[in-house]
RNA sequence: GCGCCCGUAGCUCAGCUGGAUAGAGUAACCGGCUUCGAACCGGUUGGUCGGGAGUUCGAAUCUCUCCGGGCGCGCCA
């Protein structure tokens, strides 16, 4: 369709009735209003003014223009300029075995073919179980994921594992503390340690496979450490209270030691996202390890190669970046003063590795409270010579959580706070994900706890789901009734299929392919969620004004055609949302 | 103070990248099962698209400026 219109456009300008730079590649979409046709094109509004001409005779002119084809049956030039489109019924009606031929292949496309897409998500630091803000960004990085594939693209799906650094030390050094607790220790734990009961459960595994191998005395540990901050005594100080405490393990454990404790924390809550993530659907093709970069002195080398570059200089004693000539805000430190990298030096490493292995291009998906973040990242990309158009950051909005009518705090300190887990069981896994990705990803989401949990089936993913098991009932009955469908004698009965909502259903189901190549490329997995719920709609109003189980041999094949075309793009739409179809429910 | 996100129906949100009379869900009210699943369908009520100015054939959409909300601004990760 737009090829014609295109066609037109370059006769024109041959013609000299426009501009030879004009632009040729039109935007046709589908009618909002069945009155202006099928298709619609503004072409000659956006045209108009480099063709000094009004916009009504510009269009008269694409139109006739345009190249003998044999599915426009009328065309007709409406409001300030828009090319109406009327399309050939028997050829919409094709869409229907288009459908039933590619099966699960329909609605893909080969725009990304050749093209390898890196899609980072999650990524959450493996200190605590995943918590309902994790979800989110869980659910959106794998569907979008899942779009991308649908698109063509190469997909490589990565989880950032920050095994190395400060926060598993304290990570450490709190399971350390339980254990010794369990010993028979008694001291008051750190204000800063990680107080959830995951570690109490860590540590007692621990205890049952070492015994007392890493018991040493609480007076020992405690010897010379700097005071914690507690309510008694406002002067302490939590963080040099914690970091003591680090270095009291290490000493006293020895460095072996000291890295089974380490390695037992890390591992166990590690496997438990592992395992969280694939109840929830979510695969990953690599868990990279951010402790390898400086194993392979991956750091160091990015960081020589700014050096090399000019972009490194040293100030107070630290190395910093020069970001800002990229933009930045401020120079960032990359090594501290007391000869630590930060984490800033490990991404520009780590970035520096993804575009090493190949990628044409990189996703990453943050939660939005990380957005500060991203300058200082496209600057080392860009100061490491490569091109950040093909890199880009997502950032997804903090679900917040209501309980009782009242925000529920998080905070994997605390351990108050509701974990994915939680959240599966009580509204399962389909309604969780469906929830999640239904609301654009920059927009606040808000997730009523008890209204998830106590009325879960006023989700409209049952809504969805509920018209697919509908089409699967109906061919059950078929069965049942000694009746047949003969989609081969189908295929040259579909004129029947002429009533409204036989239109509008056979209209949704050629959007689909549309909606899946802009909900790809915009990174927007709402779109397929409200087309899905769209396309329900017109199945529910459609069941509810006709049967399909009738005496009428050529309707019955005609329609049972048409929703058996339906069935296949809700179960294709589900599949890339990571939610069942249901024959029954 | 600076930066990013957001502000659309009572509530929760779409609005297809500037198009035609701004749409769904939910809540409220009315109606629809002797018939393939009522976890459904139809209808009614409900809007100064936060305010103002600008850009043009045309603005919820782009620009500026106020107002209101969220988040971020470490030699933390």
């Amino acid at each position: 369709m737009s090829e014609l219109v295109s066609l037109a456009l370059q006769s024109l300008i041959e013609q000299g009735h426009i501009p030879a730079e004009s632009p040729t590649d039109v935007l046709i979409e589908h009618t909002r209003d069945k009155a202006h046709g099928d298709f619609a094109c503004n072409a000659a509004m956006r045209l108009a003014k480099l063709a000094k001409c009004n916009p009504r005779e510009l269009a008269t002119r694409i139109v006739e223009n345009l190249p003998a084809n044999s599915f426009v049956t009328k065309t007709e030039i409406a409001g300030p300029g828009f090319i109406n489109f009327f399309v050939d019924e028997s050829a919409q009606r094709q869409i229907i075995n288009t459908v039933l031929e590619q099966g699960r292949a329909y609605g893909t496309h080969q725009i990304g073919a050749g093209k390898k897409v890196q899609v980072e998500f999650v990524s959450a630091n493996p200190t605590g179980p995943l918590h309902v803000g994790h979800g989110r960004g869980a659910a959106y990085g794998s569907v979008v994921a899942s779009l991308l594939k649908a698109a063509g693209f190469e997909v490589h799906r990565e989880y950032y594992v920050n095994d190395a650094g400060r926060q598993m030390n304290i990570l450490a050094a709190s399971v350390w503390l339980r254990y010794l607790e369990l010993c028979g220790e008694s001291f008051a734990f750190p204000a800063n340690g990680y107080k959830g009961d995951y570690i109490r459960d860590i540590a007692q595994e621990l205890r049952q496979a070492h015994d007392n191998r890493f018991h040493r005395k609480a007076e020992d540990v405690f010897q010379g450490v700097p005071e914690d901050l507690t309510d008694a005594n406002p002067q302490g100080d939590k963080e040099a209270h914690i970091d003591a405490l680090i270095e009291k393990a290490k000493s006293l454990l020895g460095a072996a030691d000291y890295r089974a404790v380490f390695g037992k924390g890390l591992n166990t809550i590690l496997d438990d996202i592992r395992d969280d993530l694939a109840e929830f659907g979510v695969e990953y093709d690599e868990w990279f390890s951010e402790q390898s970069l400086s194993d392979n002195d991956q750091i160091q080398i990015a960081i020589d190669e700014l050096k090399e570059k000019g972009f490194i200089y040293e100030e107070g004693g630290a190395l910093w970046f020069r970001s800002t000539d990229f933009g930045d805000e401020k120079d960032r430190v990359v090594v501290r003063e007391n000869g630590q990298m930060t984490y800033f030096a490990s991404d520009i490493a780590y970035h520096l590795n993804k575009y090493q292995r190949g990628f044409d291009q990189l996703i990453d998906i943050w939660g939005a409270d990380h957005h500060g973040y991203v300058p200082r990242v496209r600057a080392a990309i860009e100061a490491l010579g490569k091109s950040t158009d093909d890199f880009h950051v997502l950032l997804v909005q903090f679900a917040i959580l209501y309980r009782g009518g009242q925000k529920a705090q998080m905070s994997t300190r605390s351990g108050e706070f509701v974990t994915l887990r939680e959240l599966r069981d009580e509204v399962g896994r389909d309604a969780a994900r469906f929830f999640y990705i239904m609301r654009k990803s920059e927009q606040h989401l808000d997730f009523d706890l008890d209204l998830a949990k106590s009325q879960s089936s006023d989700n409209p993913v049952y809504y969805i789901q509920y018209a697919h098991a509908r089409i699967c009932s109906v061919f059950r009955g078929l069965t049942e009734s000694g009746q047949h469908y003969h989609p081969k004698q189908a295929e040259g009965v579909l004129h029947r299929l002429d009533t409204e909502h036989e239109q509008s259903l056979i209209k949704s189901l050629a959007r689909y392919p549309e909606v899946i190549k802009a909900a790809a490329l915009n990174h927007e997995p709402h779109q397929l969620a409200q087309y899905l719920r769209d396309l329900a709609n017109d199945f529910h109003t459609y069941y509810n004004a006709h049967r399909f189980l009738i005496e009428d041999e050529e309707l019955r094949n005609a329609r049972l055609h048409l929703i058996s075309a339906t069935r296949q793009v809700l179960q294709n739409g589900l599949a890339i949302i990571g939610i069942a179809a249901p024959e029954a429910m």
